[in-house]
DNA sequence: ATGAAAATGATACCTATTCCCAAAAAGAGG
DNA sequence: CCTCTTTTTGGGAATAGGTATCATTTTCAT
C-alpha cells in the first residue's frame, strides 16, 4: 500500500465521490469531475478509483451490472439494489456469528469480510409495474 | 418467461453446469461443452446461460471479477470467495428478519431476495502468504 | 532548488460480451 | 410424418468497459 501523492485530480475525484449520495460508475463520476477539471482524462479517473480502492479510502462495489460502481464511504455497510432501475441504497445491518461460522466451512476459509446485496423494487418501480402488468 | 425449446446445445450446457462443482465462467463452460459438441458456438453458450438465468433454472452470480460466473444450483445460497486465487465455495446460511427489515428502509424497497458474498483466504493461499510475507 | 518517483492525458489496445443474419432445427397442427 | 411458423444456431463483426503505453508534467523528500 504505497503512499499516494496529493494531486489535484485525485483530490477532486475523492471529494466528488464523497459528496455523491448515490454510488456512481467511473464515467458518471468522470462527468462530475470534469465540471471542475475539464481537461482530466477518463484514464485518470479509472486509475485513481482503483488506487484508492486498493488503499482502502473508498470501496469498489462488486455488485451486479456490467459497470463497476464506487462508494465514497469505506466503512462496512451493505446495499439494496432496485432490479427495476438499478438504484442502489445503503443498508446497515450485521450478520449473526453463525453465518460467518458457516462461511468458514471447516476452517477451509478464513473469512475477512462480507458484503450483502439485497435485491428489490423501489417505490417508483413498484408503481410502474402495477400500471402495466 | 417464454418457453425454451429443447435443443441439444441447451441440454448439454445445462448438464455440464449442473455437474460442475465449481462456478464456471462462460468460457470455462464452453471448453467443457465443446468436448461433447465440438461445433457449438461461444455465442450459443452465452445466450443460453442468459436465458436460463432469466428463466430461473440456473443462477448468474453477480460477484466480483470481470467475468460472470454461473451456478447450476438455482436454490438460494451464498458464496465465499478466496481473495487469493478466486476460488468460490457455497455457503448456506440465513439472515435474521431484522436485517431484511433494515434493507427495506421505510418501505423504500420491497426486498425480493439477497445474496451474501464472503471474502476470505482459502487454506492453500493462507499457506502461501505465510511463506512470503 | 533539484532529481527521482509518481502521476497525467491522449490514444491504442484488450477482452468479455452482445449483435447480426442467413441457415438449420424444433414442435404444433393437420 | 409433412408443413409452416417460431426459435435457435454458428460464426464473424461490433460494442463497451476497462487497461496499457508512453512522452510529458507534477510532486515532494532532500
Amino acid at each position: 500500500m504505497k503512499q499516494l501523492k496529493a494531486t489535484k485530480q485525485r483530490q477532486v475525484i475523492f471529494e466528488e465521490l464523497r459528496e455523491t449520495a448515490c454510488h456512481p460508475t467511473a464515467d458518471e463520476l468522470y462527468d462530475r469531475v470534469r465540471k471542475r477539471l475539464p481537461r482530466i482524462s477518463l484514464a485518470t479517473v479509472y486509475r485513481n478509483l482503483e488506487l484508492m480502492a486498493a488503499n482502502g479510502s473508498i470501496r469498489k462495489l462488486e455488485v451486479g451490472g456490467k459497470q463497476s460502481r464506487f462508494d465514497g464511504n469505506a466503512s462496512q455497510h451493505h446495499h439494496v439494489r432496485c432490479v427495476g432501475c438499478g438504484r442502489i441504497d445503503d443498508v446497515h445491518c450485521i450478520l449473526p456469528a453463525e453465518a460467518e461460522q458457516a462461511a468458514s466451512g471447516n476452517d477451509a476459509f478464513r473469512v475477512l469480510t462480507y458484503h450483502i446485496e439485497f435485491f428489490g423494487l423501489c417505490r417508483k418501480c413498484r408503481k410502474q409495474r402495477n400500471n402495466c402488468e
